[in-house]
DNA sequence: CAAATATAATAGTATTACTATCATTTTCAA
DNA sequence: TTGAAAATGATAGTAATACTATTATATTTG
């Protein structure tokens, strides 16, 4: 079984490097070494040098890997999106109501991952507390409608479509659906890092998934109602 | 008239500047500048050296005004925090209805900033045009839980905390009134974003602002309905 | 008008963000 | 198993960034 899992990759536009990092050691490493210092050191105080350090590597060897830091940013975004799509075809496998389908997607995106899956060497733990954090970083450049155009973005483009379509099967009138998907996904990471540092921006409400709760009742609403 | 509105300026924390721009032909240049160039290169593009090329100084002038570029940013969103507090009291003023104060209120926010005003040396439209790109990178970095215990996000923080306020007028009931005005916030920033550059994320609707009518709709149903 | 303050001009440092070259190690195919 | 190809490491170097410091020159203000 674990051999199985094992088997299974996130693929990422290849675009995004120069050589697959999941091809080598050092690429791995170096994937996994990014993770946990963009986490400690946040994407701006996070460096190629200081990576290189820490994995016990060289500059030169990253270079080999990925153009610069942003890239590689836009990277473990395209990684981390390619596998909530895998945790989403899994999970909403044989699930025959589409507004289960939509519970169950919310509750995947709105979940704080805690568990590190053993297929891979990407820690999905960090790298999702890092998502929260640095993802909107990876298109909020000059340089995103080129790389909009070559695709780096598409993992995320297509999440949101398939949560569309879902939408769309429970309400086909709705007008929003795109709209209402991407204010849920952009919103969740904002509401999870306002529950850590900026409180007063949120509602914590003491053992409950505020957060979870929040946007159910927000979409279900959205969708399913007339306004009184 | 002129002369009147003239001497309306916004106040920011003091804390976020070492010298206010407000007070100098420079500061002000300073921050004329600014808002010109972080638009036309983008935040990470901007530096202080290229500023001071293009308002003619020196660097070594600017860094008297601003400990470092991230700082300027931030004076940036807390400047326009303050302004569209500014603009939300006398825009809601003397509006009786807790519904029609909020329906304006959110016109307010997702409205594209059409006019530059004509009492203070800021481009009021092209600093709206960063805050959709560019703002929520004055909090999310390593630094925010600091600069938040100085109060660098308190404009923000009270314009999200007045609305609230009015969303329990209409609701005393609603448990999530903060979530669902910082999501109407960041969200608008990032649909407008998103129409510009990544319309597969949205819904863009040929003669209506789907925007506007998409975050209207989404919260007067939050609030107001109970799911069919 | 003198003193204080602000700005400009200039120079300098450490770090970042790379690129280039060559030696060494690892891989993999015949 | 060996020898060529590919990957990595070691080292060096450049241009730009992100500052700090010093001194000279304007400008403001009391």
């Amino acid at each position: 079984m674990k051999e199985m899992l094992s088997k299974i990759s996130i693929q990422v536009n290849e675009k995004i490097y120069l050589k697959n990092p999941d091809t080598s050691v050092l690429g791995r490493k170096l994937v996994a070494g990014s993770i946990a210092l963009i986490d400690e050191l946040g994407f701006e105080g996070f460096t190629f040098r200081k990576l290189a350090k820490s994995i016990d590597s060289t500059e030169a060897s990253i270079y080999r890997y990925f153009e610069n830091k942003h890239k590689l940013l836009i990277y473990l975004t395209a990684w981390y999106w390619g596998w909530m799509e895998y945790r989403m075809v899994f999970g909403l496998a044989n699930v025959a109501s589409p507004e289960d389908r939509l519970r169950k997607a919310i509750n995947l995106l709105t979940e704080i991952v805690k568990e590190d899956s053993t297929f891979s060497h990407i820690n999905e733990i960090k790298l999702n507390h890092i998502i929260l954090a640095e993802s909107s970083k990876a298109f909020l450049t000059k340089s995103v409608d080129q790389e909009n155009k070559e695709g780096f973005f598409s993992g995320y483009k297509a999440l949101v479509e398939r949560m569309s379509q879902i939408i769309l099967e429970i309400n086909p009138n709705y007008k929003y659906s795109h709209m209402l998907v991407s204010t849920l996904i952009e919103g969740v990471h904002h509401q999870r890092y306002f529950t850590e540092h900026l409180p007063a921006l949120t509602d914590v409400i003491q053992g409950e998934d505020a957060i979870s709760d929040f946007y159910k009742d927000m979409l279900f609403k959205a969708i399913k109602t007339v306004e009184k």
